[in-house]
DNA sequence: TGGCTTATCGTCAAGTAGACGATTACAGTG
DNA sequence: CACTGTAATCGTCTACTTGACGATAAGCCA
C-alpha cells in the first residue's frame, strides 16, 4: 500500500435463526468481558488474517452452535461500519445470516457455554453494539425471502411434513396461513419441495407425507404474504 | 483491543448502472496505477479513519460522477474479502449499487476524468480485482429488485413516461415487454408511479402522460418477469 | 386530409389465490 | 369394534391478474 492508509478490525457476526416452539429464535450470546459486559449479543468473531469472510462466519458458526459442519442455508447480510459502533475502536462488522432447524441448545466448547436460543420478540432493547439493528434486518431477509424462494426448508429438518413447513411461514410472518391453500401451493409449485414416499403421524391426526427440499432456487410465483398489499 | 487482531483495509467500491441508448451500462474506470494498470475496474476508493460505509460511497460517487450530491438509488451490494482479491494486501471491499438516470459523462474531476460508461455485456472478462462478479452479482441484485420494487424509477429522470419506464424494464432484463399490459399493471399498482398532469412527445407519437415515482416500497404484487417460471 | 407513430383503453381466455365444504386416515376410548 | 377427535388432503367456486391482441386516440409530417 503506497500510503498510510486507515486499517481496520473486521469482523463477523451472526444471526442464526431457528423456529423454535412456534417462536422465532436467534441465537445469542451473554458477553462475558467488556464493553457490554453481562449484555447480551449477536455471536460473532474478527476474521483472521488469511480467512475469507464465509470462511469465518462458518467457523464461528460451528463454535457457536457446537456443531463440527453446519448444515443449513447461510448467506451475506449486510457490513455495519459506523464509526462509533464499538466503543473499542473501529470494527467493520460483516454480518450473516443462518437459518437452521431446531437445533439443540449448545453447551460444548467455551464459546458455545454462553449461548442460548431467545424468541426475537424478546430481545428488542436487550442487545450490545448495532446488534438490535442487524437482528432487525435479517428478520427483514428472511420474511422476504421466505417469499420468493424455498427457504423456509432451511428451518425444517431433513424431511417435513407440508404442516411443518406452514408452520415456519406462520411464525417468520406471524399470520395465520390457510392448511388447505397452503399445501396446493406448495405441493404443485415445481422444485419447491419433492415426496420422500414415506408417512408419519407427528401430531395426532392423519398421516403425513413426508417431503424434502426441492432443487428450486426461486418460487415462480412467490408464495404471498397476506396483509402486504 | 486486547490482543493483537489483523487489522485490513476497507474499501468501497461502486457499481453505477444506467441505461443509456437501450442498453444497460457501468460507469468504469481506466486504472493509471498498478496494480492492474490500464485494466478497467470500477469505481472506489478507501474508507476513512472516522467515515461510515454509506458516506464513503457517497463520496466516491460524487467524486467519479463529478455530481456534488448524487440523487438516485444507493443501496449496500455485499462485502467481499477473499485474502488474495488485492495483490497489494488484505482489503475488504464493500460494494454499493447505484441506479441513475443517464447522466452525462463525467469529465470533471481528476479522478473522474478517467471514467467512463460502458454497456455490461462488453465489461466481461475486463475488470481488474474480482471487479467482475461484483458486477454480475450487481445486476442480478437490480434485475431481481426490478421485479417486486419501483426501483425502475431510479434509472428515469424526474418525470418519465410509462414507454421510458418499459424501456427500463427491457434492457435490463433483455426482453421485450407488451406496451399495453405494461400500461395497465404500472398505472393500476398502487404507489407505483402518479400522473404529474403534463403530457409531452418525444418520440413522435401521441403525447404521453408524464409520471413521478410513488410513494410505494414494494410492489404488492410484483412484475412478473417473463421466461423465469 | 391522409398516413405514420405511439399512447391508451377494452376484451377475452387461462391461470392463481382465497374462502371453505367434504373426505380420508390415523389414535384413543368406551 | 364403533365412535370421536385431529389433521391431512382433495374439490369447488369466485374474484382477480396476466398475457395476447383488437380498437381508438392524438399528436407529427408530408
Amino acid at each position: 500500500m503506497d500510503v498510510a492508509l486507515p486499517k481496520m478490525t473486521v469482523a463477523v457476526d451472526l444471526v442464526i435463526l431457528t423456529v423454535r416452539q412456534d417462536l422465532l429464535c436467534a441465537l445469542v450470546i451473554n458477553r462475558a468481558i467488556e464493553p457490554f459486559k453481562g449484555q447480551r449479543a449477536l455471536p460473532g468473531g474478527f476474521v483472521l488474517d488469511d480467512e475469507d469472510l464465509e470462511e469465518a462466519a462458518r467457523r464461528e458458526l460451528g463454535e457457536e452452535t457446537g456443531l463440527v459442519e453446519f448444515r443449513g442455508h447461510l448467506e451475506q447480510l449486510g457490513t455495519y461500519g459506523a464509526p462509533g459502533r464499538d466503543p473499542r475502536g473501529r470494527v467493520i462488522a460483516v454480518a450473516y445470516l443462518a437459518l437452521a432447524p431446531d437445533l439443540p441448545t449448545p453447551e460444548a466448547g467455551s464459546d458455545a457455554a454462553a449461548a442460548e436460543w431467545v424468541p426475537v420478540e424478546s430481545l428488542a432493547g436487550t442487545l450490545a453494539f448495532d446488534h438490535e439493528q442487524i437482528l432487525s434486518d435479517a428478520i427483514d431477509r428472511a420474511r422476504a425471502k421466505l417469499e420468493y424462494t424455498p427457504l423456509a426448508g432451511a428451518f425444517c429438518t431433513d424431511t417435513f411434513t407440508i404442516a411443518e413447513l406452514r408452520r415456519v411461514y406462520e411464525v417468520v410472518w406471524g399470520v395465520a396461513l390457510d392448511p388447505r391453500n397452503f399445501h396446493r401451493k406448495v405441493t404443485s409449485t415445481e422444485g419447491f419441495v419433492e415426496p420422500v414416499g414415506e408417512r408419519t403421524t407427528r401430531d395426532g391426526g392423519r398421516p403425513a407425507q413426508l417431503y424434502r427440499v426441492g432443487g428450486a432456487e426461486v418460487l415462480q410465483p412467490p408464495v404471498m404474504r397476506p396483509g402486504v398489499g
